[in-house]
DNA sequence: ATTATCTATAGATCTATAGATAATGC
DNA sequence: ATTATCTATAGATCTATAGATAATGC
């Protein structure tokens, strides 16, 4: 076992960031087997047994990195507070995944790729971290229906088409940059386009 | 050169069939590094020298599919016609898109994969044949907005809001099979919420 | 003394080919 | 005769390890 179970040190901590910070954006592109372990540790500036110095495996990076950014991913959803205005907590929560989906392009399509090929290492912890908060969040807007704050619908497929439509833009971005080339406003015309649109299907 | 340019033997066509079924959904799946040659072969039932009989190589194959696809893939865009009434023709085209992610999960996932990693193989085939059909399909939407048929947004984020929303189903399903468990109605809520939003967002 | 880095390489996996054998079509 | 299938394997690529060397911390 490389890793010891000692406190890390300073050196530990940072080289196994610039690890992870180099291995997401090629997972991202290139999916976990599309990835070389010669590919990360170019990237990072590191070599490759270097790499096996601080991470038992390639398999270990990747669960790494799925399991550390997964509580941020999901943090905006969790902020969704059953005590706010509901349509605007909606629209603000629309607003953040927007908003990451530019700011972390690499992070949604991480995950992407993890989902679209079965979730064969996240299943476990999308049934026990996102299942829970799913529903409790699913619940809150239930609420917020039930006392016609917002328009009736199901309120899981409407987190699903607000998952959809926001990552849409982070996942499918090389599509999208060849059907709206050299648009400077693109990202803001989405914001427009993504808020104009649920306002309309959420006003009662 | 394995593959003759005379024309195809009815066994040839057939075997090409099998391994591009075979191939579809493991590429799907596991993306394309993270399908083997070994694993078409078993898929199939033939010997693996037998898949670079028919086809030149492992990429052969693939581009085989996406260009195969792409066209059947894009037909129901652009079926969408001028002449017809919007709405009607939007939330038919809407339907069919639902319809396909329910049909064809593996044809959807297999184009998600290559677009999230940048449609390394795919961006020149977007260019010529996605580009044009998309700008003349935007065009004919403008046109109903502008005759106040149906309510005014950016053509094209409609489109894109679609696609994500529709795709997501078949894209993200090991995630929704999680939220939504054991829903046997799965499909058809889905196809009544998606439905119920886009005629709310498109009705003036 | 412990932690980190480096070179070299073992061993597994994967694509693709060589070349012999079997099946099919004129 | 041509087309298709099979066994065996070459050669490339990839993960992970061995073990020597260098840097750091008490």
């Amino acid at each position: 076992m490389t890793s010891p179970a000692r406190k890390p040190s300073r050196i530990q901590t940072e080289n196994r960031q610039r690890i992870r910070d180099a291995a997401l954006g090629l997972f991202a592109t290139h999916g976990f087997r599309g990835t070389t372990l010669d590919q990360i540790a170019d990237a990072c500036g590191m070599h490759k047994p270097n790499l096996i110095y601080y991470y038992d495996s390639k398999e270990a990076i990747h669960i790494d990195l799925l399991n550390t950014l997964m509580e941020e991913w999901l943090s905006p959803l969790d902020a969704m507070d059953a005590e706010g205005d509901p349509l605007e907590e909606i629209i603000g929560y629309i607003r953040r995944k927007m908003e990451m989906s530019r700011l972390y392009p690499r992070e949604s399509r991480l995950f992407a790729n993890e989902i679209v090929q079965g979730a064969p290492r996240m299943l476990p912890h999308l049934e026990s971290t996102l299942k829970p908060l799913f529903d409790k969040q699913c619940g809150i807007i239930a609420k917020w229906m039930n006392d016609g704050k917002i328009a009736e619908m199901h309120p899981a497929h409407l987190i699903f088409s607000i998952w959809a439509v926001t990552q849409h833009y982070a996942d499918f971005e090389a599509q999208i940059a060849v059907l709206l080339p050299g648009d400077d406003k693109r990202a803001r015309g989405a914001d427009q386009f993504v808020e104009m649109m649920f306002r309309k299907v959420l006003t009662p």
